[in-house]
RNA sequence: GGAGGGGUGCCCGAGCGGUCAAUGGGAGCAGACUGUAAAUCUGCCGGCGUACGCCUACGGAGGUUCGAAUCCUCCCCUCUCCA
């Protein structure tokens, strides 16, 4: 049913969908598959175990729906079969398998969350437990035949670790075996995939061939450094900016990255133009007013122009003008004593992590009680009514005490 | 099957009988500065106790010793080389 497409069609799709991606394996491929004129089969596979979208999913996501405005249809991989495996970047951590109950409700997170961006109904939902639950051993053997050792040394972590003398066990190859044979099941035109995924989507390419497929286009996108401006943005690195945080986290996570990675945002997630980008470089921009610019961006697109707006004067009224923020959250304190110490006081309602920490940060005078600063850790707090906490720069809460 | 390295706090990594809750770096937290930026400087950084202190901790279990992360035995994990 495929109609051709235009040589200058061809053109502008290839353009726009190869935007910002850093490697196209390979393009002659893709601009054949556009010419024919085919709907793409575009695969894009997730762990289960994260349901919680950050903006570093995002970048991989923005693509997808790009290729969906196309009119491409976007083949949505849950990986709860390879979740057992574990980390495919990282280190030698085996993850219990799911419960079919946990899966499920993890695909109705990833659905709720993913379609604020994808359009549900260019999307088909799978998760590789579909063929993978009733592969028998004799099956696993002969898709492990496929490849070699040598090969599977190639991938670069792996060959970090063998070098390094770091264990690697068997059963981590058959992460990328079975991430390539979901590549073959679902017959995927496309495949993308963090640049950290090259060497799975690869095999994809040659386990597709060797079952007499047409080999799946690899497209690697950047790596979205988290808030630290070094690290990956992960959910176990503690730096991410999840979609669906409240507005004025999301503003006000934005408004404290680094200048430099500020840069490499707007590379990455924002619609503004490729000249802007440039400029800012340049230093033709103010710097405060372009991380505002971005902030308002990013909030807006998952929370609405409002949100957006009302997370800006949030961050006006805390951190420029340096008020208490509009929403204080109210905690409860349970006791029958008329005064509670102030590090007891901090460890109950969480401020801090134990009475040791409280402690250490009265004595580091990061403790204010209605505004005033504290500096005796043993200092009694009358239990009544309510009383205003501060902690640090960050931290407030209202302690309610009832009695 | 044999020989030899390793397993230390969130991470990396010293220590190799007492002075070790354990050097150093990173991360983190707090303070100063600021644009809640970066850079820099300062302090903190196992838990509990107002404090003298106590408890838990150096892969696991025993043992030697007045005293062990440090020595011995067994076990588990891991790496390298040989077969």
């Amino acid at each position: 049913m495929s109609k051709e497409r235009s040589s200058n069609e061809v053109a502008d799709q290839l353009a726009e969908l190869t935007r910002g991606s850093v490697e196209v394996l390979n393009l002659a491929e893709l601009k054949k598959r556009l010419a024919r004129g085919d709907t793409l089969r575009v695969k894009a596979g997730f762990d289960p175990t994260a349901a919680d979208l950050h903006l570093g999913h995002t970048v991989l996501m923005q693509k997808l729906r790009q290729f969906q405005q196309l009119g491409h249809k976007v083949l949505f991989l849950i990986g709860d079969f390879t979740a057992r495996i574990g980390d495919p970047s990282g280190r030698n951590e085996t993850r219990p398998a799911l419960a079919p109950e946990e899966i499920v409700a993890n695909a109705e997170t990833y659905k709720e969350q993913a379609f604020r961006i994808l359009d549900p109904d260019l999307t088909e939902l799978h998760s590789n437990g579909e063929w993978m639950e009733s592969m028998t051993a004799a099956g696993l053997i002969e898709l492990a035949a496929s490849t070699t050792v040598a090969r599977m040394l190639e991938r670069d972590d792996f060959s970090r670790r063998y070098k390094g003398e770091q264990s690697i066990s068997l059963h981590e190859f058959l992460y990328p075996l079975i991430q390539a044979w979901d590549s073959v099941q679902l017959r995927s035109d496309v495949e993308l995939g963090g640049t950290d995924q090259t060497f799975n989507l690869l095999l994809g390419r040659e386990l597709q061939r060797a079952n007499g497929q047409e080999p799946q286009v690899v497209m690697t996108m950047p790596l979205l450094e988290g808030t630290d401006g070094v690290q990956k943005m992960s959910k176990s690195l503690d730096n991410t900016i999840g979609i669906t945080e409240p507005p004025a986290e999301i503003y006000g996570k934005v408004m404290s990255i680094s200048d430099t990675l500020m840069l490499r945002y707007y590379e990455l997630l924002s619609d503004v133009g490729q000249e802007f980008v440039v400029e800012l470089r340049e230093g033709k921009h103010e710097a405060m007013e372009a991380k505002k610019r971005l902030a308002s961006e990013l909030t807006g697109r998952f929370h609405g122009e409002d949100a957006a707006l009302a997370g800006a004067e949030e961050f006006a009224r805390r951190y420029q003008r340096g008020q208490l923020p509009s929403e204080i959250p109210e905690w409860e304190w349970q006791g029958s004593d008329s005064e509670v110490r102030i590090c007891d006081l901090l460890k109950a309602s969480g401020l801090a992590k134990s009475a040791s920490e409280g402690r250490r940060l009265v004595r580091q005078g990061a403790v204010k009680l209605d505004g005033k600063k504290i500096s005796d850790e043993m200092a009694p707090v009358a239990a009544q009514g309510k009383v205003l906490i501060e902690v640090g720069k960050r931290r407030v809460l209202v302690v309610k005490f009832d009695r």
